[in-house]
DNA sequence: GTGAAAGCGCTAACAA
DNA sequence: TTGTTAGCGCTTTCAC
């Protein structure tokens, strides 16, 4: 058996103590950067701590504090399937962390609306917070919001749509200028040698995460496949009603759509659609999250494709990242990077 | 903001010792199983236990106890780069993991030989292992030697091939059939209305996520696009020169292959003999397993498709699973639950 | 500025 | 069969 690393002992704040000639008290404030110790002091303890590579048991420190991590997450206040299921995603890991010194809880604020966003992030308590996780809009609103956290040592990332304008520490989310290339190459592919219009369904350009996909998918159709005649996007706002309105009007217009991107929130109100008009050909659909209904439509054969990112592994790694950098420990990045998901009915989950 | 659960103080062994009417060393007795206590005052305390909803702090007894997890990776020896992954990923999170009690080591032994494999495992030490991740073939013996580990109380997972016939505790890895499935969909509907004969690179059939895979393949194949003739699968036994050499002859047999699943690890094999025959035009390629190479095949048009399965999660999934088996404690499905991703070049990861 | 000592939740001698 | 006590690695009073 190949041993990969020597089984040596860590060192313990003791062999601090003991190396650097102080007590343990004296180790514990140099470790937590308290006040009240002589510069030589400090000095002396950083050397012991390189020397030996020391690390610390968070473990045992949390069990001698009574440390308990409270989280916030702020979501947008609209219904549908993703939020939905992010939700159920933060109150089940709520419950499993019980007995691991983390508690979770979401505010919701209204979507699309920068002044409420801001609003609700100024209005965290910031003496019993310890991070925040926030899917809203990028504003000077909320970037102001997000700087008052920072100020005050909270620990701030962003879910799903970024805001790199901002001081948050992390984006917790795809990449999704390469989900919108993704949805565009298997739509492209899709299609095959067909010629005709492609039709865009989007929430608002007010949302990073919409505007990046389109963006994307722009790219590629004008790349790789440029017999395709690319629609302006319909901006359904993640509106069941408006979509299902605004749809019949736009393909009437334009007969010749073969193919749809559903780059939003807006899965229920093209299926309602298709279900009253049940256009034939049907067109090709690339959609996005795996939800209850997409699912539904993937195997009814009204979806094609899925772009999906796993809600769970969004809220875990968001957790784990406001936890690490509370502890200001670090983190692994390839374990949270959130894959763009592909599925086809052949390759959803269970 | 939305309390999802009521910030109550988890009761702790004192707590469960007062009201049982018992001294501490008595509650771990009970909470450890260990022998030495009246029937009586087992119940006491057990429905002390239930009645305060105790669950026993998992940081604070490895504490206390010092524990170390020790497990071990069997990996076949043969190189490849999904293997070299592997590899890669245990020796990171082993050294991530060594300040969280845990340690990781591997072992390989020759591919496809069932009797090496139940050397290996027979040769595993029982009392200085906690869990053993096994990555290799289902037969009796290698049975046997699962039933040896479990007897001796060691947490077996099966690790991307499962060993449904044995005692493993858990599966840890895709469901082939699906990935199968997947690759059959994506080809067919990558190749359009074509028609033509569809070649199948694969291990060995000996390999159990080979055959699932090509079950799978043959099933969406069958159903989905009956103009496509599948030939026989092309056993490369993951050797790039074996696969090299065989290539060319079934080709120049096949000269309307217009589709190509690799199946296993033979992509090296086959990026050769595109290299060398430049075959025009190239078929549609749908590969297993996002490496270097594949990726590298990927942007360079080589491959259309790769599915895929993270390494990095693999060997997460199987370390979370061996310790919590060995602390007696639940496992969350959903995270353990290995996606079969599929990449484009627009998809991948970095 | 620094140190001694108690204690977090749990386990493991050792007594009784 | 049960209880007492020290201690895991770290933090936190409270003295000095």
């Amino acid at each position: 058996m190949k041993q990969i690393d020597p089984p040596r002992l860590n060192p313990t704040i003791n062999d601090i103590a003991r190396v650097a000639e102080v007590s343990l008290a004296t180790v514990d404030r140099v470790l937590n950067a308290r006040p009240g110790v002589r510069e030589t002091t400090v000095k002396k303890v950083n050397r012991a701590i390189a020397d030996l590579g020391y690390v610390r048991d968070t473990a045992a420190a949390n069990l001698a504090r009574g440390r308990v991590y409270n989280f916030v997450f702020i979501l947008p206040s609209n219904k549908n399937e993703f939020l939905t299921s992010l939700e159920t995603q933060i109150a089940d890991l709520n419950t499993g962390l019980r007995h691991e010194r983390t508690r979770l809880s979401f505010v919701r604020v209204a979507a699309f609306d920068p002044m409420a966003l801001a609003a609700a992030i100024n209005a965290i308590d910031t003496r019993q917070v310890d991070g925040v996780a926030i899917f809203g809009p990028e504003t000077p609103s909320v970037r102001d919001s997000v700087a008052h956290l920072k100020k005050n040592g909270i620990t701030v990332v962003s879910l799903v749509a970024d805001i790199p304008s901002s001081e948050r520490d992390d984006y917790v989310g795809v990449d999704n200028v390469a989900a919108g290339r993704t949805a565009g190459q298997l739509l492209g592919r899709f299609l095959g040698a067909r010629r005709g219009k492609i039709l865009v369904l989007t929430g608002s350009m007010l949302a990073r995460d919409h505007l990046e996909r389109r963006l994307g998918f722009d790219e590629v159709m004008g790349q790789d496949f440029p017999d395709l005649d690319v629609l302006a996007s319909l901006e359904g706002r993640d509106d069941p009603d408006l979509i299902e309105r605004l749809l019949p009007d736009t393909l009437r217009d334009n007969p010749d759509v073969i193919g749809i991107y559903s780059s939003a929130a807006g899965n229920e109100g093209l299926l309602r659609f298709f279900e009253k008009h049940q256009p034939v050909p049907r067109p090709v659909v690339v959609a996005h999250e795996l939800t209850p209904l997409s699912r539904q439509a993937l195997v009814g054969g009204m979806f094609d494709a899925v772009i999906s990112q796993d809600s769970g592994h969004l809220v875990r790694s968001a957790v784990r990242i406001m936890r690490a950098n509370s502890d200001r420990m670090p983190i692994n990045i390839a374990q949270e990077r959130i894959r763009i998901d592909v599925y086809l009915k052949e390759n959803m989950p269970q």
